[in-house]
DNA sequence: AAAAAATTCAACCGCTTATTT
DNA sequence: AAAATAAGCGGTTGAATTTTT
């Protein structure tokens, strides 16, 4: 099973296409026992033909440990739509909040789930798995405060944010959202459901829905479009011991991200927006 | 049952940004 | 300071698989 022939051949020196078993083991010993990085050196140090670059994007979306095989969740689907809907296709930004999935992973569900131009049996679909994830949600819900965690951050950024009327959907096209036009079925379909996911993500987060709401004005549709940069302060490691388990913590779990800004960030919510120099407070 | 259409997803490409020499 | 090398990102491709007709 290794013979894929036309594709998975030579072409000046590098050999390409899809990794065998054994080049696999041989980049994870390589990783083992160099670390990640230095990947233009696996080839010299292992005898492996592959580039530097495809040793990279192997081990980081197939053979890293902390990677999250499976389908994508539910709840990890809300996500992907809610960040999407707030950031466009920075993928890895996205990525960041959902740990153990790598960027490639999201941008190939959202593209094959929820792109424009898909028939409209996949909102349908989409419609249904939410609708479901939402009952399972609320009951998690119950079930983590009757827990009695005491979150009484989340109360405190409720009553600070009390309108939430106009989610995203009304000002903060995503790009693609924003293109639409042509399919006014689609895209109330998909408004929908995105309105749902804000009363979700209230429910969840409020502070989240508040600045996807209003005032914070840190919706990227503009920024997003890609033109400028803007970054610079976007360093991100690969980060290095991963969330094994996702469970509903995820936004709020940023240990993974927050490196450079001392400790308490209690909003805590999107540190992404800090990456892109947006401030609040 | 089989052919066609649709979907999935790993891996590629080119480009940009960051780091090293 | 500049050039070279490495890492990272997002878009795209196409073989394999799944679903539909």
């Amino acid at each position: 099973m290794e013979g894929q022939f036309g594709w998975g051949r030579e072409e000046g020196g590098w050999r390409k296409g899809p990794w065998t078993a054994q080049e696999d083991k041989l980049l994870v010993e390589y990783v083992r026992q160099h670390g990640e990085g230095r990947w233009n050196s696996v080839a010299k140090l292992t005898g492996l033909k592959r580039s530097g670059k495809s040793c990279r994007l192997r081990w980081v979306n197939y053979l890293r440990p902390d990677l999250k095989r499976g389908k994508i969740t539910p709840q990890e689907e809300s996500v992907i739509l809610e960040l999407h809907a707030l950031w466009g296709n920075r993928w890895s930004t996205i990525a960041r909040s959902l740990p153990g999935r790598t960027d490639n992973e999201i941008k190939n569900y959202w593209r094959t789930h929820f792109k424009k131009g898909k028939p409209s049996k996949n909102i349908e679909r989409a419609r249904a798995r939410f609708l479901k994830q939402r009952r399972e949600m609320q009951s998690q819900l119950l079930l983590q405060q009757q827990q009695g965690q005491d979150q009484h951050h989340q109360q405190q950024k409720k009553q600070a944010a009390d309108h939430d009327d106009e989610a995203i959907v009304g000002e903060a096209p995503s790009p693609a959202i924003s293109a639409a036009a042509a399919q006014q079925h689609e895209d109330d379909d998909l408004q929908l459901l995105q309105q749902d996911m804000d009363d979700l993500l209230f429910q969840f987060c409020p502070m989240a829905a508040s600045c996807t709401s209003s005032s914070c004005g840190l919706l990227p549709s503009a920024a997003s479009a890609s033109e400028e940069g803007s970054s610079s302060g976007d360093h991100h490691q690969l980060d290095g011991g991963g969330g094994a388990t996702w469970g509903w913590g995820s936004l709020w779990n940023l240990d993974d991200v927050v490196d450079d800004v001392d400790g308490g960030w209690d909003t805590g919510l999107f540190p992404l927006l800090q990456d892109q120099g947006l401030a609040f407070y």
